[in-house]
RNA sequence: GGGCGGGUAGCUCAGUUGGCUAGAGCAUUCGCUUUACAUGCGAGAGGUCCAGGGUUCGAGUCCCUGCCUGCCCA
């Protein structure tokens, strides 16, 4: 096998009529998968060369692939994701693009981190802590190290024809330093800052977490009722200062037509009742909210409550997010089926430091609750979650005893000392009461804990800048944006992207309407650590207390006065000049400036230890790594100094930036698609596509396009999900997933590609059932079958193919255009899959694409071509020309879909000398002889041709009648048998594919003799004789029954056709095309059926 | 709550501007060691296109309502 593929058998033609005959019969993947992959490698025929484009000697092609994460091996999704990647690339790479796939793989913070930390737990028994952080970082590097290369590997295994010479990895230097640039250019913009906010909180990974790294979860917990006593808030002394509260008593409520109030002992202090699923954090309530729709709200307006043991005074506020009982509600029945209103006793604990929507009512009422002299936000919680008075919360009072808790026995603790404790003055105890609820919490992915809310200092992109999300919007072509926001294009980027399929731009639209500033620090170890240094002053001047606002941005110039007091210092612009941008704020909190300073991508590690050795200190957070991903299509090629990043680089971004088409799930088009497009519309300049063919290109990448840039690519293909066969998503705990590489094993990787193709509709999900193959234990699926049986005709009809080939010898020039029917149906079958195949490719359309070679191949050329050329084919040297071009054109065309095998057989069928047939054009192969680099097919359109397709389709209907009549009477497959048929009936083409077919010894005009079969052929009666031995004749039971069949078929058309014809409105209004093809339908239908009655008649 | 899908043969799915008597693969039935392929060849059987309305000469396809189901966002 090896020996026919080296160059020195090209011209041994005689040993190529043994080739074929020495392949085995059946196509064994494990046999050539290897060998074939090298052999690409060998002739580099995935490296792309952007001077090519630069030169014009060819257009670019280019896919980034989405990073996947080294977190784990790849599934069969990342499968489904780069076989259709991969599809484009090597179909574009035979169309003569140059054609870049950039590689790679993601350092996925979060996920990888506590992979890593659960595997240092179990084998070590160590938290990241223990271990420090150097070397913690040192051992998830060694297991990123490990995992890239399963990667790596799975993806050649599975034929990705990736450029792997450029292979990236999100923390590369190329990369990270494209990170660094980034968050430069926007800290500097002012579009990165700092932000005090509530959000995710992991308390075991201790960090905060996005929402896709979080789900919920249904847990049973309960409603606790607290009650907290009414007072009213002290009055001024007269030396300054507050009295004491007093407390307000159920007479006085009642006075204020507090309603029920008078159900109460009236001398005893008054109470509203709260609900709450986590009473510990009432150590954090800076109000109590009520709906101003509530009766009760006008009695308690201006009135306060007291925080039992804390003895924090806090206003009664009124809100109409507060939910209504539901005895209170318009509707009380209605509302009885919002477990919210039924649990809820009006009146809300507002705890704006643990909770969203608390965070927003304290921002509403912040005049109110500042005017107890408390913060809006109080944060009770240390970042591992036990209570601490160490992060925010001073006024701590009586309750001291939960100081230090964890959450969970705090919350016993809070229920425990309110069920003993009661309200002043009275014996009604705080704990009023407790009522078991269901309710859905979020956890962290990663750690499985429960999420807290909880406020702390990010980094965020101010993404809702009209530079930022709005620009990713205007990015979209006009035909996939709201209607009302249609503009012109304005620059590069405006209106060039497309989603396919297009209701995808509807998500990605929706996404940036309501987006909020993107939160970009995650306090871990793994990742781009924020290049931002910091130090803190305090105002030893005492100058500007009270006169800036919590973190304000303050002059330079206040941070230079107090910073020049110290012995050696650097102000503002000699930083700046070192490559620095500085930025001041003022915190009132602990009364400090602090300066901010982050470095450009260009600042060296000298001036970096200059700083450090002034006392500021890098900040210790670690970025979301979206924000590295959010690059990838600008990093991977070098973004923002190529030369700086080696000679590999030269000339990458101007020959494939913008880059063609993105393939990805759905999941990601707003995490990921949304974030590229903003990321390098800004980034990018904004005449890139003008100035990148320039001299000037390079110097342009200084320049931010602010919104105005180019895109990161052109097309979005948003292809489906992979599910189990219960349509659940693939996943390890569930243990329903499939490796790629247990399917290459018991499939092969064209098997699997050809499947995954042929599934790849424009739906959203698709279903992949999963067995355990017996031979080996491995997981697999019986829908891979397909695709192995499909590899396996393709190879026995190349077998076939050469062995008919290379028996005969095959001149190369003087071949006349083929005349026979059979060939020129061929080719015009030919001519209509290319062209169905080159809009399937264009528009995404994969499993069209893998149906139509299937058909091509199996049902035209297989079943019809190849049987009915055997009489002929060794001696028609036309058709010999014929079916070497089909074959060939067969390999190019299924070559994107199916590498492998299509090479391992062209390998063979390259060595056939090919004669030209006119209209079919095959370019040679660029690299190395590798179908991988030929030329894709080019079939004429003129090669299609109706007449002929229609003239086959008649002598098919007659074959395929045939074949009913000798199925049903059990005719020997072998026996020749007779048809009689009017002369003239069939031309001779026609009568050699139905004798060839049929297996039709002789047509003839004569009547048959005896023991004959009427069957009926348009609207003619025609006979078969001679279906069996003489002996073996006589049982007419099976003929009776097929006849009677034929007649009740035609009898239901019949009704049919009338039934349509007979609606007065459709002669009348359908086109006359139509109603003439249906009046020709019901003749046909009525001889046939008078045909077989006839028949049955005269048995 | 808002948005987007899906519901067609036993199973998995096609069905592109409304127009053959609704297709494919698997499974199933019958017959074949036909000399490229049994991972194959030939021939069958199998569907109230979720339900109900509407538009139309004509609806799996378009519109409305409802039911079931999945995903995304809040």
């Amino acid at each position: 096998m090896t020996e026919t593929s080296k160059p020195s058998s090209d011209s041994n033609s005689s040993g190529l009529g043994s080739a074929g005959a020495e392949l085995p019969k059946q196509y064994k993947p494990a046999d050539h998968e290897e060998r074939i992959r090298a052999r690409w490698d060998a002739a580099k025929a995935f490296h792309a060369d952007p001077q090519r484009v630069l030169r014009g000697e060819a257009k670019p092609y280019c896919i980034v692939i989405p990073p996947p994460n080294v977190t784990d091996r790849l599934h069969l999704g990342h499968a489904l994701n780069n076989t259709l990647q991969d599809v484009l690339a090597r179909s574009h790479r035979m169309m003569g693009f140059e054609t870049l796939w950039m590689a790679g793989t993601d350092h996925a913070g979060i996920a990888t981190q506590a992979v890593v930390e659960r595997r240092l737990k179990k084998d070590e028994g160590l938290t990241r802590q223990q271990l420090g952080r150097e070397k913690f970082v040192a051992k998830v590097q060694a297991f990123k190290d490990e995992y890239e290369k399963i990667i790596t590997d799975q993806l050649k295994l599975m034929g990705c024809s990736c450029d792997w010479d450029r292979q990236r990895f999100t923390m590369d230097e190329v990369c990270a330093r494209a990170v660094r640039e980034a968050f430069f250019r926007l800290f500097k913009d002012g579009l990165i800052y700092r932000g005090k906010r509530l959000v995710n909180w992991d308390p075991v990974l201790q960090t905060a977490v996005s929402d896709d790294e979080c789900y919920d979860e249904e847990l049973d917990s309960s409603f606790y009722y607290l009650r907290y006593p009414l007072v009213h808030r002290g009055t001024a002394l007269p030396g300054g200062g507050l009295s004491d509260p007093q407390p307000i008593t159920w007479n006085e409520l009642a006075r204020g037509g507090y309603p029920g109030a008078e159900q109460h002992p009236g001398e005893e202090q008054a109470w509203v009742t709260v609900a709450t699923t986590r009473p510990e954090t009432y150590l954090g309530d800076t109000a109590v909210a009520v709906n101003p729709k509530d009766q009760r709200a006008n009695a308690l307006r201006g009135l306060f409550v007291e925080l039992p043991l804390v003895g924090r005074i806090i206003p009664i506020i009124e809100d109409d997010y507060v939910v209504l009982p539901a005895a209170m509600q318009a509707d009380p029945e209605a509302a009885k089926s919002d477990p919210k209103a039924v649990f809820a006793t009006g009146f809300l604990k507002v705890t704006p430091a643990h909770d969203p929507n608390d965070y927003e009512i304290g921002l509403r009422h912040k005049a109110a609750i500042e005017a107890c002299g408390n913060a809006v936000l109080i944060n009770m919680l240390a970042p591992d979650g036990s209570v601490s008075d160490k992060h925010g919360w001073t006024d701590v009072g009586d309750a001291h005893l939960f100081v230090g808790l964890p959450r969970e026995k705090a919350r016993k603790k809070v229920l425990e000392e309110f069920k003993a404790r009661t309200v002043d003055n009275s014996s009604v105890p705080l704990l009023a009461e407790t009522k078991p609820y269901r309710h859905s919490v979020k956890h962290s992915d990663r750690s499985k804990a429960i999420i807290e809310p909880y406020l702390s200092d990010q980094w965020y992109v101010k993404v809702t800048d009209d530079r930022l999300a709005p620009a990713a919007n205007r990015a979209l072509v006009a035909e996939q944006r709201k209607a009302e926001q249609q503009s012109g294009r304005a620059a590069d980027g405006d209106g060039a992207l497309r989603f396919y399929p297009a209701r995808y731009a509807k998500t990605y639209e929706q996404w940036h309407d309501g987006i909020r500033d993107w939160c970009i620090s995650r306090q871990l170890w793994w990742g781009h650590r924020v290049p931002v240094w910091s130090k803190s002053l305090a105002d030893s001047a005492n100058e500007n207390v009270n006169s800036f606002a919590a973190n304000e941005e303050i002059p330079k110039s206040m941070f230079d006065r107090l910073w020049s007091t110290f012995p050696s210092h650097l102000n503002a612009s000699q930083l700046e000049n070192m490559g620095f941008w500085v930025r001041d704020f003022f915190v009132p909190s602990t009364n400090e400036y602090v300066r901010y300073v982050c470095a450009s991508s260009g600042v060296t590690a000298i001036s970096v230890g200059q700083i450090e050795s002034l006392g500021f200190a890098q900040d210790t957070d670690v970025l979301d790594t979206w924000f590295s991903s959010a690059l990838w299509p600008i990093s991977t090629m070098g973004w923002p100094d190529p030369r700086a990043a080696g000679p590999a680089f030269d000339g990458l971004l101007q020959a494939f930036n913008p880059t063609t088409t993105l393939c990805t799930a759905r999941e990601i088009i707003t995490l990921w698609v949304s974030r590229m497009v903003m990321f390098e519309r800004y980034l990018m300049p904004e005449k890139w596509q003008a100035e990148k063919t320039t001299p000037k290109a390079l110097e342009s990448l200084a320049q931010n396009g602010q919104g105005r840039g180019p895109l990161p690519f052109k097309n979005v293909f948003i292809h489906a999900v992979i599910q189990d066969g219960e349509g659940r998503k693939m996943s390890k705990t569930l243990r329903n997933g499939l490796d790629p590489l247990d399917v290459i094993a018991t499939h092969g990787s064209d098997a699997m590609r050809f499947t995954v193709c042929q599934m790849t509709t424009q739906t959203q999900d698709v279903r992949m059932p999963m067995t355990v193959d017996p031979a080996t234990g491995r997981n697999t699926s019986p829908k891979f079958d397909l695709g192995r049986n499909f590899s396996n005709k393709l190879w026995n009809a190349a077998r076939f193919t050469m062995s008919m080939l290379g028996a005969s010898s095959h001149p190369t020039s003087d071949i006349p255009h083929p005349t026979s029917l059979i060939d020129r149906w061929m080719l015009s079958r030919l001519a209509t899959a290319t062209k169905e195949i080159n809009d399937s490719i264009a528009n995404f359309e994969y499993s069209n694409y893998a149906q139509t070679m299937y058909d091509l191949l199996w049902r035209d050329f297989c079943d019809w071509y190849l049987e009915a050329i055997k009489p002929t084919i060794a001696t028609d040297k036309a058709q010999q020309a014929v079916l070497r071009a089909t074959l060939d054109c067969i390999l190019r065309l299924l070559h994107p879909i199916m590498p492998y095998v299509t090479e391992a057989v062209y390998e063979q069928v390259r060595l056939i000398p090919a004669a030209t047939v006119r209209g079919i054009s095959l370019g040679a192969s660029r690299k190395g002889d590798l179908l991988c680099t030929a030329g894709w097919p080019e079939v004429n359109a003129s090669l299609r041709d109706e007449k002929t397709e229609a003239a086959f389709e008649r002598a098919r209907a007659l074959i395929t009648a045939i074949r009913e009549v000798r199925s049903q009477h059990a005719v020997q497959p072998k026996r020749r048998i007779t048809l009689h048929a009017p002369a003239g009936l069939l031309d001779a083409d026609a009568s050699a594919l139905v004798q060839t077919l049929a297996g039709v010894e002789t047509i003839t005009p004569s009547a048959p003799a005896a023991n004959s079969v009427a069957m009926a052929f348009e609207s003619s009666q025609l006979h078969l004789s001679n279906l069996k031995d003489a002996a073996a004749a006589g049982d007419t039971t099976a003929e009776r029954e097929r006849l009677q069949k034929v007649i009740s078929d035609n009898e239901k058309s019949i009704a049919t056709l009338e039934g349509r014809l007979n609606n007065p409105g459709y002669a009348q209004k359908a086109p006359p095309a139509m109603v003439k093809q249906t009046q020709d339908q019901l003749a046909k239908a009525k001889a046939d059926k008078d045909a077989a009655a006839a028949a049955l008649a005269a048995l």
